[in-house]
DNA sequence: CTAACTGGTGTTATATTATATCAGAACATC
DNA sequence: GATGTTCTGATATAATATAACACCAGTTAG
């Protein structure tokens, strides 16, 4: 699914070509000048992007990165460096794979997968 | 580590005693009887308690449970049920052990990993 | 002894993130 | 051209989290 609104085509070029997650509040201040006012207008967007899966809202940090992995959806793994804030988005290992036949599980059943690792990236090592 | 405190007593019990998170406020909502009248002070214990590795925070939540499982300090695993709220932690299977040899990193170096699945727990099936 | 340090506490204020709600515009369709 | 749907603008408010400062108790060092 592609953006379907200048709006969202906006905010997803927007959030592609950030290395970090943004805040709503980030995107906001950033687009002021096109219209937007209110953040409510900006979580708008964010949804719909969100609901296409090209956008990942990293929980950790309350921000959100666009999604430049081809991946399962529903499975996302993020690398988040604790020292610049680079967030790049990791193939999900295939090994996540074995949680679905993983028996830790106690009749639960497991839909959506999130991984977020904290550390430090290469530039910063 | 152990709780410190009385009050770290108090609300590492009280974790430990429901299957959802609870926010800091719900957390201030229970003890106001006990003295707790501000959000920082919560903040201020759950700190401690997450500093001690007893708690955890569910960051898809903006919620806090109690650590109960014994597991290797930066790696934890949560199942949430999307129908109920009831929040399990899990023994984070052996196989993400392989996050550390895992060649897809490109130079960043993990410390801490946080899984959080979403589903449906036994009961909500 | 007492000065300095430390850690926990109380309090007020404020920052940050996210949603609810209502009204109106744009557009399609029948 | 009435109806419905989606996107939009705007205001208000809710929910989550931190900053800053003063106080007190215990303890450790000079």
């Amino acid at each position: 699914m592609k953006p379907q609104t200048p709006r969202q085509q906006l905010i997803y070029d927007y959030l592609r070509q950030k290395q970090t997650a943004q805040s709503a509040y980030d995107i906001l201040d950033e687009f002021r000048s096109h219209g937007f006012r209110a953040p409510s207008q900006i979580y708008r967007v964010l949804n719909k992007l969100l609901e296409y899966g090209l956008v990942h809202k990293v929980e950790s940090l309350n921000g959100y990165i666009a999604c430049k992995q081809q991946h399962e959806i529903g499975k996302s793994t993020v690398a988040i460096c604790n020292n610049c804030g680079l967030v790049k988005e990791i193939p999900t290992p295939d090994f996540v794979d074995d949680f679905e036949n993983y028996d830790g599980w106690d009749g639960f059943t497991p839909h959506e997968l999130a991984v977020e690792v904290k550390g430090r990236c290469s530039l910063c090592n």
